[in-house]
DNA sequence: CGCGACTTTGACAGATGTCAAGGCTTGTGG
DNA sequence: CCACAAGCCTTGACATCTGTCAAAGTCGCG
């Protein structure tokens, strides 16, 4: 299936140093969830030069094949990374919420890395990789909260990778919205009984290998089952255990670790 | 598709210390493409308590859902990372060659990670855990080079996602060939034009999410366009561009870059 | 209030799965 | 060295899930 898709410029805001941000310290949060960050790793994370930039939906941060030199942090909206065929066939890797860093991996490769999309409209932080290498260099325990970050990324790849080879649309579906509960609610944002999830059935489509209109049999299906129900992008979740049955889902891999290594 | 199975005892050697096993210097090799290492680091890893173990193909190192408490990495054969439905319907993650590192995100999480299947007949060293974190505290370089391994598995997960995703069965089936390609060029082991691949249609099916009957009716088109010739456990490559061009394959994402933070 | 984007539905097509059977290879034991 | 067994490969017929195409309905925004 061929998503729209645009190219629009993005809407950059004048650069401002780290202290003027607030969104910079989601970024904090994240990694000292990941592992311990001492004061001194904290304040040299918040002294790193960032900038805040908005993203309408449907534009790319990072098109396609792009070298890639920032690492973005989402601060409100919701992100998609993504791989194209040359037919223009779109598969989603991954979806980024609030607080989470996008393509993670990013700072060790030299490779140019997916697209990045915004599906809904979007804050973004953007730092420059090399300062944040610098940083590590510095401060590992901050390299050792990006690699669990990176990781943690990794394994909710592993598990869109067996959704969606081994599983049929409804419980593909089920899955991705068990998941994004979970992830929703460790954002403060949502619980099992429901969460705000702006994309749009076409993208949906874009990240569980579906066209548009199987999605939209497979979510009526969910609905007229009483299982869940989904407007305006709002997803409502009538029977989380349902949900759950249906999908097979077990929410282990998006526990986060207290750090293992430091 | 269900394929065979068995829970096998895993022949284990005596526990020996680490100089003795020609096979810990394949972990030590493979660190020191992803950063640079000191002698001093290179003396601690070797200085590791290790163990190597015999797999018999089709058996499990680890299962799934089991805790893992150790790293391991291919010192010969071919081995599968896996999720499984309740069915049994599995779905293979990633592939590991000689001198992969089976699963690396392992050591940052808690959660039991995928199983572990011996596709071929296989050797494997085994690296506890525990003392490799603490290697980790002590040589943050280690921990680098560990987290750009970790990275680059995470890249060839989200291509094979990219792949299940969006291509059909002849596209995939020659992706993964041309992956193993150069994987196996890289491991010195093969070329472009032929390598040994010890895999059976039916955990090619497996990993590529199709049934073992449509992996041979591709597999025959391949043959009949002159594109491919397997037998025996062996690919042999008559046309690598006409292989890329149905792939659609861009080996750019398994290229080893040279360390970028240390 | 009208346009564009998104959703919904039906009819039909195509890729891939399932089932079943037979042939081939390889390793093993007599 | 032969014969058997087990696993693996190959093929055909048929079933099913999901895709494609086309059109109408709905919603939100300028």
């Amino acid at each position: 299936m061929v998503g729209s898709h645009e190219f629009l410029p993005i809407e950059r805001g004048p650069p401002r140093i780290g202290k003027s941000l607030p969104a910079l310290s989601l970024f904090v949060e994240r990694l000292a969830l990941r592992g311990l960050l001492s004061d001194d790793d904290k304040e040299a994370i918040i002294a790193l030069p960032v900038q805040e930039i908005s993203a309408r939906a449907n534009s790319d941060v990072i098109r396609p094949a792009e070298p890639n030199t920032h690492m973005y942090v989402v601060a409100d909206g919701l992100l998609a990374r993504y791989g194209q065929m040359k037919d223009g066939q779109r598969q989603i890797v991954a979806l980024h919420i609030v607080g989470d860093m996008a393509d993670p991996d990013a700072l060790t490769a030299r490779q140019p890395s997916f697209g990045l999309q915004a599906l809904a409209p979007s804050r973004i932080i953007r730092i420059p990789h090399e300062p944040l290498r610098a940083l590590v260099r510095r401060h590992p325990r901050i390299g050792q909260s990006l690699w669990a970050e990176g990781a943690a990324d990794a394994a909710i790849l592993s598990h869109w990778l067996v959704s969606i080879g081994g599983r049929n649309a409804k419980a593909r579906l089920a899955h991705l919205y068990c998941e994004m509960a979970i992830r929703y609610r460790q954002a403060g944002l949502g619980s099992s009984f429901g969460f705000e999830f702006p994309i749009t059935q076409n993208h949906l489509g874009d990240a569980l290998s579906l066209s548009t209109v199987h999605v939209n049999r497979t979510l009526k299906e969910l609905r007229n089952e009483g299982i869940v129900d989904v407007h305006g992008g709002a997803v409502n979740v009538l029977d989380w255990k349902g949900l759950c049955d249906v999908a097979e889902f077990d929410s282990a891999y998006l526990e986060v670790s207290p750090s293992l290594i430091a």
